[in-house]
RNA sequence: GCCGGAGUGGCGGAAUUGGCAGACGCGCGGGAUUCAAAAUCCCGUCCUGGCAACAGGGUGAGGGUUCGAGUCCCUCCUCCGGCACCA
């Protein structure tokens, strides 16, 4: 239906969906002639142009001109293609980078590919294709569909992370990673050589005591391993408990990792937020990501045991009103500390919290459950004998994976004591009477700032003195200390996959890992005669087996690290790349980093606003305590484009036919219609529904445009085109408009740019004569946004050279003043009346005139005015 | 549950940040052109009443501040996004 109404409705502007039966026929049959909007010509050609010229090349360290690094999020080469999403942000990019040029800055625009991922793996596990084989025709289809676009990216610097000349790097970074440490003291990693290492250790405790240091370091961490699908999933891939593909269960299973260490750099990756210019939308989920928590930590003796308890708690003044404990089912105390009569208990219950999925532990089970010990700890505040539970509410992960129990006020401890019916203590007395009546009853959880009671000597302390008074008391006492946790965790960092990076790792015989040498860089990926996975959790790389075994230098056998890194380690890094692509030497040259760093405005998809923007920061910080950057951040400006939905307002999907190719829109309308509608859509922030006729509108505005200059029948310029001088009204509406699209393109306001040109060209149209020096201005603030059409333009108004790097035309701002100005004018807020004024009337004339007003006076029904408020070029308010 | 963001014509969205609500585009209605259609051009298009001039109402709902509120404040509703036992 949609398809043959499009059809038949372009079938003068675009060939349409019935394919050839398009323009030049259909026009053609009608007696079309030279001087039509022939878009699929005039695109193809100035994309050849710009092609062979180069005109988008940045040139490194030109210190003539101010620099701008302007980038997008590079996408994952899908066997899908481009969706329209895709040229959202790619155009508002692209727009910016044109304009800068033309504004005189020197422009760094480039593109390339995430390429690592587990579809072309996918893929190969089905098909036996080779994943590189995948994803080179993968890209070489998308970047057709995005040069069809016409994007000014400099080519020349297009890399893809499964290049081994890219992934070098990557792997590069990896063992800077491995042999490193973080210097607590001075907050920032060193070279692993300068780690102190106490003196009198063996060689093994040495070696153990550095290696638990390093900032890539080795851990067993539960995994998510599938027995259907014999490998193991990412978080991503499992649904629900289930595996994505398939619905097959997925277990929890302790697997030896590798991990980064990135929550060294939790405060800082916190701190510098500061000096980025993000939404602070964005800059909120990074705080939460990373989930800071100052509190302090409590040591409980265990009635009977040498050892103690440790605690994390935020609220330190609630002590007293801790009536019993709680520890993790993993807790390394549990199996010390558990009493005979509860030993069967406590073992059922870990035993089945360790089967349960992180989803069953939340998600579904709302529900507290929980298993006493038999075991007692002493409160160090009132030398109380509190019971010890188990319970998987409480995280092995977090804090120190036992927590003290304060029913009267937390939540959770609330609900656990209620359904065990132990006791509850009120130890904070609420502001407001009701609820410390109901707090007293037991009846009510009260988790926020108050008075202290039953709080022996600290009785009527407010909550913030009590947490600063009690910390001190602990640490006087060694029962405690001031203490900060994150939500953060480290980073798991390894993938049981084939189609990653290789780690730049081996395992010597006695067990000790070692990082090879840079000079064997980059390790490339072996070939496999197959991709299944062996169907036990070890990675498919494990088959090369000539690739895995290797020799060292001294003779030994060693075998390689089989696991390879994810999908995030190629993007952690790669708007360095983009500034020394070629370069084999070094991952990128620091005069270049110096030059080009940092990237001005960076923009893609909301969905990367935690992780992708955190192992990048991460990974550049690492980079800067190292010299080899820079800058402290490296995206200072960054932008989210809102999601592209179907014509009927959902999300776009193969199963609801509501997908948009791009292919189709720009063989239709042509590559500027769909740049022109994309920012005209609304604001690039927002979600909005995508519309074809909406394609039309802006193509029919292009083609207004276009018969502006070109008369049609003869495809010369048209005759109307003069080189006259433009009457009062054209000038300040042309200046009106040089001001508002240079304005809104600063603000990344896209859409009322274009409505701005909108109304130029219609004025334009209504002109019998059309001065060639408006046409120029105008073309040359249309061309970031439609490029192609005002090349064309540019060169038929008689420029013989692209309009890439033409001045941005300034406005005047006299010349944009209107003369006469009309004024509402209201009574008691009501508009009775417009009056018209001179520009430059002063208060006193615009109240006379408005008082003037038949209308006015009528309404005012002799009443004296008691107030008149002027606003000059607004209004007049009469307030009687 | 908690934290963000947003609710404006039939639709996408504007509104110089407290100053004429609905720019621009779509859609729709009417007209011109055409043998006819497409395309193009012109006029109209927030709602209600009226031939009209005009009058009244109107930015999710209710209240408040102000000469003046889509914009600021309070309460509530709806939708979208994020987090989800982080002690």
């Amino acid at each position: 239906m949609i398809s043959e109404r499009v059809g038949g409705r372009v079938a003068c502007g675009g060939s349409g969906r019935r394919g050839s039966r398009g323009l030049r026929k259909v026009a053609g049959s009608m007696g079309m002639t030279e001087g039509t909007y022939d878009f699929g010509q005039i695109e193809r050609k100035w994309q050849a142009y710009w092609d062979e010229h180069k005109s988008f090349k940045a040139t490194d360290c030109d210190a003539s001109k101010p620099k701008y690094y302007v980038l997008d999020m590079f996408p994952y080469p899908s066997g899908q293609g481009l969706h329209v999403g895709h040229p959202e942000g790619y155009t508002a990019t692209d727009i910016v980078a044109r304009y800068k040029r033309m504004k005189g800055f020197n422009v760094l625009h480039p593109f390339g590919w995430d390429a690592f991922g587990l579809p072309a793996e996918q893929h190969a596990i089905a098909t036996g294709t080779h994943p590189e084989e995948t994803t080179n025709k993968n890209i070489a289809n998308m970047k057709r569909q995005t040069k069809a676009l016409g994007f000014s990216y400099d080519w020349d610097r297009e890399v893809a992370t499964t290049d081994p000349e890219y992934y070098h790097w990557t792997q590069w970074i990896v063992l800077k990673l491995f042999n490193s440490y973080f210097d607590e003291e001075l907050q920032k990693a060193r070279p692993i050589e300068e780690l102190p290492v106490p003196d009198g250790l063996s060689a093994q405790e040495r070696r153990r005591y550095i290696d638990d240091r390093r900032l890539a370091y080795q851990a067993d961490v539960p995994v998510n391993w599938c027995p259907a699908l014999g490998t193991v999933l990412a978080n991503e891939e499992v649904v629900g408990g289930v595996s994505e593909r398939g619905g097959h269960p997925v277990i929890r299973k302790p697997m030896r990792q590798w991990m980064l260490r990135i929550t060294k750099y939790a405060e800082r990756l916190l701190d510098d937020l500061k000096e980025v210019d993000w939404s602070e939308s964005i800059k909120k989920l990074q705080v939460d990501w990373i989930g800071r928590s100052v509190g302090a930590e409590v040591c409980f003796r265990i009635d009977g045991y040498e050892d103690n308890i440790w605690v994390f708690t935020t609220r330190p003044d609630t002590l007293f009103g801790a009536t019993y404990m709680v520890m993790a089912p993993e807790h390394p105390l549990v199996g010390t500390i558990v009493t005979e009569a509860q030993k069967q208990a406590v073992e059922a219950y870990c035993e089945a919290a360790a089967r349960k999925s992180d989803l069953d532990r939340t998600d579904l089970a709302k529900d507290k459950t929980g298993v006493f010990t038999g075991a007692y700890a002493i409160n160090p505040v009132n030398n109380e004998r509190i019971p010890i539970w188990i319970s998987d509410y409480v995280l092995i992960s977090y804090g120190t994976g036992a927590i003290m129990a304060v029913p009267a006020h937390d939540d959770r401890d609330f609900e656990f004591a209620t359904k065990f019916a132990l006791p509850i203590v009120q130890v904070v007395q609420p502001p407001s009477a009701e609820d410390a009546e109901r707090v007293a009853r037991g009846e009510l959880c009260f988790t926020g700032d108050g008075t202290a009671i039953h709080s022996g000597p600290f009785d009527g302390l407010t909550t913030a003195e009590f947490k600063e008074k009690i910390t001190a008391w602990l640490a006087e006492r060694g029962l405690g200390k001031k203490a900060i946790n994150y939500k953060l965790r480290d980073w798991l960092f390894s993938r049981q996959r084939y189609w990653g990076e290789p780690f730049p790792i081996v395992h010597l015989a006695d067990g000790t890992v070692t990082g090879i040498s840079e000079r064997e860089l980059p390790l490339r990926l072996p070939d496999l005669d197959d991709y299944k996975p062996l169907g036990t959790a070890e990675p498919p790389l494990a088959k090369a087996t000539d690739w895995v075994n290797v020799t060292l230098p001294d003779g030994s056998a060693a075998r390689r690290e089989t696991n390879t890194m994810p999908q995030w380690a190629g993007s952690c890094w790669y708007y360095l790349r983009y500034l020394d692509p070629r370069n084999a030497e070094r991952g990128w040259d620091p005069a270049k980093e110096k030059y080009w760093m940092p990237v001005d405005l960076y923009i893609g998809g909301a969905e990367h606003a935690v992780l992708h923007l955190l192992y990048s920061r991460f990974w550049h910080k690492f980079l800067y305590d190292l010299g080899y950057v820079s800058t402290k951040e490296p995206f200072k400006k960054l932008v989210n484009q809102g999601m592209i939905l179907g014509e009927d307002g959902q999300k776009m999907s193969k199963s609801r036919g509501n997908v948009v190719n791009p292919d189709q829109v720009v063989t239709d309308y042509g590559a500027d219609s769909m740049r022109l509608y994309e920012m005209f859509m609304g604001p690039l922030e927002a979600m909005k529904p995508w519309s074809m006729n909406g394609v039309q509108g802006v193509h029919r505005f292009l083609q207004k445009t276009w018969r502006l200059v070109v008369e049609e029948e003869t495809g010369r310029l048209s005759p109307a085109v003069q080189d006259a001088p433009a009457d009062e009204e054209t000038l300040r509406l042309l200046h009106q408009t040089l001001k508002k699209v240079g304005d809104d393109v600063e603000s990344f306001g896209f859409n009322t740019a274009i409505s701005a040109m909108m109304i130029l060209v219609n004025h334009l149209g209504r002109q019998q004569v059309r001065p060639k020096s408006v046409l120029e201005s105008l073309v040359l603030v249309l061309a970031p946004f439609a490029p192609h059409i005002a090349e064309e333009l540019w060169q038929r108004l008689g420029h013989a050279n692209s309009l890439a790097h033409e001045p941005w035309p300034s406005y005047d701002k006299g010349l944009i003043r209107e003369r006469q100005i009309e004024l509402a004018v209201q009574v008691n807020g009501k508009i009775r009346d417009r009056i018209v004024v001179a520009a430059e009337a002063d208060e006193e004339a615009i109240q006379a005139e408005a008082l003037s007003s038949d209308k006015v006076v009528e309404a005012l029904a002799g009443k004296t005015p008691r107030k008149v408020i002027v606003i000059k070029s607004r209004l007049v308010n009469v307030v009687v």
